[in-house]
DNA sequence: ACAGTCACAGAAAACCTTTTCGGTATTTTC
DNA sequence: GAAAATACCGAAAAGGTTTTCTGTGACTGT
């Protein structure tokens, strides 16, 4: 039945008026018809449906928008899209969103301050309903503003602001968990290579490897030592580390790459992995992880449930709820490989 | 000079009804006067400006976006924002964009069809003015639809309607430019350890390198090898090379990650780099080539400018410009480093 | 038969901005 | 000094949807 619809050429996207005349009733009708309102006939709500359905009728969410003062809309404002840490966090968010009927606007800072307000004025310009701000790093960060008119979730890296909501992954915990899983497994005699001292993330998780350590009754056997995050740093901390302490038999590097550098120096060195020193490192960063012989144990940051614990708290927060603020940690998780089987 | 604005609480976002109280005039001259459209005396020009400064007025999208039927937003979809090709196009994308007036809406199918149509549809119902499809790897996928009512550009991976604008990275002129670096950094007994056949990428690779080998007038010392883009492959392939082709002197592989295997082998053998064997891989990874010993010399695929370029296209094609259509492939580079230097 | 309910439909306002058009005062032209 | 042009401003409509309020006809109870 290609009967053609009066007053509608399909070109353009159908309206609720094209709606309501294809069914015979008023624009009113037609829209509490489809929008589940009661006050319509059960006969007549068929009719706007079935109409509805013929020419497509989507609503047009600027004219909801309009009216109801929202855009069922989020933004998501990172400072660094390039560093593989604020991606997994962004990919649970827009998930959590995606799945419901929030749209995302994502913006890239690139770092840089000036970026960053052009951003943020852009998307409250555009009535972002609330933001998440990623950061590139742990380190606390300035606050977007005090006074924003939306609600606003800092992701990875806090804001400054204690009256600011901000969501972290625990790295002192992340630290805590690694040496329970050497000791665990069987190891006693444990050194820690660190990253750069300069980063939150490197002296945290140096906070909990020490704490953890002591908890244990143990020392580590070696001062930690502090570097850059490269593999390369990771080869010769190792070198250094094998030279001093024969009974070393257990070594927490705190990223990947560190402990990937230190898994190349071992076999060079000729020292088997797990069998006499068991390897560990931060991340669990699949490309890393994966490839490294053997495969890399390494503590999960959880930054895909990190993001979407982000959203919901936006959630929450665009629905009104107030909270309190502060900075909440999130739980991490230890991924074992063979990198650190007992022997 | 703090006086309080009567009628406008601050709470709220400032309408241009409130700019127009304030400084005294209607609405529409408001509008004139913020807008730059003459019939406005230049002192009340300055009125409303000084006015719309005040209340931080700004106009809001919804209701301009409205009257115009244009929202100033794009889509990007993704099919896999975890692998970290589709990543740096959308960086490109994004920044051309959001230099401008565009948002860009994010949405991430995860390489799941309905996920894909969910998607898509959010992005039109939403009203978006252009669509960027970016694909997880180069193959050929279907289109998103033939008769859609906003232009769209697949990048990365063409769409298989001819009707349809793609750009893609060429990875035939990856693979000849390869050859060439070798050949003109004095190698002549060369080698592909190519990576999974089923990939697309994987054999373009290949026909370049092929065509440029007998371009010089050369053949490959052993048979193109497949298998997969993991660094264990790099590793097998490369001893199994090394025992059977004593001339070697250049080993292309057809990722970073097979060409860090194959480093990683050739140190085992002691067969040094570049000392008597050349290196090179595809992607410029930087994670990758930066840690790797020697650093390794990449053929870069572009990717950003490749975003970039979708960006501009897509822009040109929302404002009216027909396009034939077809699939454009986008240059490469090569990024020399140590692991090819000449001997 | 009549007041009071009830079920349903539509008119109109509201959201905010832009543009067209008409109107009023002022200036220019001969 | 009259006629025409000019400069400036505001009213109103348009864009698409939702909601409130009013209206109408049918039904209930006595």
């Amino acid at each position: 039945m290609a009967t053609s619809n009066p007053g509608f050429d399909g070109r353009r996207a159908a309206t609720l008026r094209d709606v309501a005349a294809l069914a015979g009733v008023s624009i009113a009708t037609a829209s509490k018809a489809l929008n589940g309102r009661d006050q319509v006939h059960p006969e007549t709500r068929e009719r706007v449906i079935a109409a509805a359905a013929k020419v497509a009728f989507r609503p047009n969410p600027m004219a909801q928008g309009l009216l109801r003062g929202q855009t069922g809309t989020v933004g998501l404002l990172t400072d660094d899209l390039v560093g593989r840490f604020s991606l997994p966090i962004l990919m649970g968010a827009e998930d959590e969103f995606g799945s419901g009927s929030v749209s995302v606007f994502l913006a890239d800072a690139r770092g840089d301050a000036i970026r960053q307000r052009h951003h943020l004025h852009a998307f409250l310009d555009r009535r972002v309903d609330g933001l998440i701000a990623v950061a590139s790093n742990t380190d606390p960060r300035a606050t977007l503003g005090r006074e924003l008119p939306i609600p606003v979730i800092y992701a990875y890296g806090p804001s400054l602001d204690p009256d600011d909501t901000s969501l972290v992954p625990d790295n002192v915990s992340a630290g805590e968990i690694a040496v329970e899983h050497l000791v665990t497994t069987g190891r006693r005699h444990l050194a820690l290579i660190s990253g750069d001292e300069a980063y939150l993330a490197a002296r945290d998780r140096t906070e909990g490897v020490q704490r953890a350590v002591a908890a244990a009754g143990l020392s580590l056997v070696e001062q930690v030592m502090y570097g850059s995050w490269s593999e390369a740093w990771g080869r010769t901390a190792t070198r250094a580390l094998v030279d001093r302490v024969p009974e070393l038999d257990g070594i927490i590097c705190a990223s990947d790459q560190i402990a990937r550098g230190s898994l190349d120096a071992l076999r060079d060195l000729g020292v088997p992995v797990p069998e006499r020193v068991a390897v560990l490192g931060f991340d669990n960063w699949e490309a890393v992880v994966a490839d490294s012989r053997p495969p890399l144990t390494s503590v999960d940051m959880n930054f895909e449930a990190l993001g979407r614990a982000a959203a919901r708290r936006l959630t929450q927060a665009m629905s009104g709820e107030r909270h309190a603020g502060g900075v909440e940690k999130l739980p991490v998780r230890l991924v074992a490989r063979a990198s650190t089987a007992r022997v």
